[in-house]
RNA sequence: UCCGCGAUAGCUCAAUGGUAGAGCAUUCGGCUGUUAACCGAAGGGUUGUAGGUUCGAGUCCUACUCGCGGAGCCA
């Protein structure tokens, strides 16, 4: 048998018994004749106490040689310790090496962003990161489990695509045997429309891609969205699922990862705030709201990260800011039927800066004004012959909105940059390792 | 693409234009309760690249490279 028979996380069903654990060295202190191992096993840090009286003098010579980050097993005694991180400690009667590590480059003080950036593939096995990924796949799981209890069909669109999404941002381009050019997808949100005319209620869940140059603490090159698409919504129907959604996903992760939460800090008190309903305000009322505030800003214009944030500190929980200037959104969006120079979409904005983590609409399903958006916007419509396909076989009103799943993360974990939250960033001058 | 800041030991940072230093990491020694342990010692440098000013450049000037922060674009 080679797995551990216990794991950190474990450890309070294992009180009072001996156990083999095994794992790496976190860190390591001695005191003579004393020395504390720090194990990580990837559920946690458990301090293991070598005693030179308790143990062999080839054992007490093996945890003196252990270098950071050695992978090593040790069996001991499991007792609480009140004096230890966690509450339990190992006192141990073996460790045996399994690998050395020598000259571990992360080394216990401070580093800079590019060394750590550079060393990515050990810097996951900080506590840190280790309590980020585990808060994402949290975050993930609970997305899932909403849609799938809710009667929706996962469904994956394509990430090699023959046209632009939305025909506004840069994309990645490469080549496609005798076809001509592929582009790596924006969206998935076309095919999903497909995909609830077929289904009635789907979700796709998957990494696109932006080749757009930006260079801030909100952006990556290749990142996750969710994107859930239902037939028979409207855009109040869509905004009433964004907000029960957002609210089941942080009420469930400030729960189950309260422990990972802690170890990053991160004060809840404003995340606990997240549940319905959501303030939703116009356009328009956001603009009075800045401008209230004294912000010069022309109606019309898109939201930069300032004004976003001047609006969300106004509420203090996610807003919802719909009815937009269609100009300056894309061409599926259904127009206000009470003023068509209104879009029906809908932007979330996440409370504490941290911006847009939702944008949805209503779609237009009409397919005369479909055609016209797509003169107006200079797309080619031939490549969009499939997706008017939509409107001319029972064409039927539909919603639908997307989530950028890491600002999602940096939001509830509280971090002040989107790169910490996926295990291997892809940034403008980033792509390694 | 634009604006601003930066690059010195493996890492984080010091160093009036005048002999390049500290902490951590590594190696060796000490300590039976340490919490980024502590105490003592040792090894470790083409100061991002190229050029210029000067008796003398890590320091001043020019260009370039790379990185960081922000803007725009967006999730």
């Amino acid at each position: 048998m080679t797995k551990p028979q216990a794991y950190i996380k474990d450890l309070n069903e294992f009180v009072g018994k001996e156990v083999t654990l095994k794992g790496w060295l976190y860190n390591k202190r001695s005191s003579g004749k004393v020395k504390f191992l720090i194990l990580r096993d990837g559920t946690g840090l458990l301090q293991c106490i070598v005693f030179k009286g308790n143990v062999s003098e080839e054992v007490f010579e093996t945890a003196d040689s252990l270098a950071q980050e050695a992978s090593f097993e040790v069996t001991g005694l499991v007792k609480e310790e009140k004096r230890a991180p966690g509450g339990f400690e190992l006192d141990a009667t073996d460790v045996k090496l399994i690998a050395a590590s020598v000259d571990y480059p992360i080394s216990p003080k401070d580093h800079g962003i590019e060394f750590l950036m550079d060393h990515r593939h050990l810097w996951l096995r900080s506590k840190r990161q280790a309590a980020i990924l585990r808060i994402r796949h949290r975050i993930i799981k609970a997305m899932r489990d909403f849609f799938d209890d809710r009667g929706f069909t996962l469904f994956d669109p394509p990430i090699l695509t023959p046209n632009a999404c939305e025909g506004t941002s840069t994309l990645f381009e490469t080549e496609y045997f005798d076809l001509g050019s592929a582009f790596l997808t924006q969206s998935g949100q076309l095919y999903a429309e497909a995909g609830a005319l077929a289904l009635g209620k789907v979700y796709t869940f998957g990494p696109t891609f932006r080749a757009e140059k930006s260079k801030t603490r909100r952006h990556l090159t290749e990142f996750w969205m969710v994107e859930p698409e239902m037939a028979f919504f409207d855009l109040d129907d869509d905004m009433d699922l964004a907000e029960e959604f957002l609210e089941y996903v942080i009420q469930t992760v400030i729960t189950e990862r309260k422990s990972d939460l802690d170890d990053l800090e991160r004060d809840t008190t404003l995340l606990e705030q997240v549940k319905r309903p959501f303030p939703r305000i116009t356009y328009e009322e956001a603009v009075k709201i800045l401008h209230e505030k004294g912000v010069d800003f022309k109606y019309g214009d898109d939201f930069g990260a300032a004004d976003e944030t001047i609006i969300s500190d106004h509420f203090q929980k996610p807003v919802m800011v719909h009815r937009w200037p269609a100009e300056t959104k894309a061409f599926y969006m259904k127009r206000d039927e009470n003023n068509p120079n209104l879009a029906l979409g809908v932007d979330v904005l996440a409370p504490e800066g941290y911006g847009e983590v939702i944008g949805g609409s209503q779609r237009e399903d009409n397919l005369d004004l479909l055609i016209e958006r797509i003169k107006e916007h200079n797309l080619p419509q031939e490549y969009f012959e499939w997706y008017l396909d939509l409107r001319r076989y029972g064409s039927v009103p539909h919603s639908g909105f997307g989530l950028g799943l890491e600002r999602t993360v940096a939001w509830i974990c509280g971090l002040d940059h989107i790169r910490e939250t996926i295990p291997f960033p892809r940034m403008i001058y980033r792509n390694t390792p």
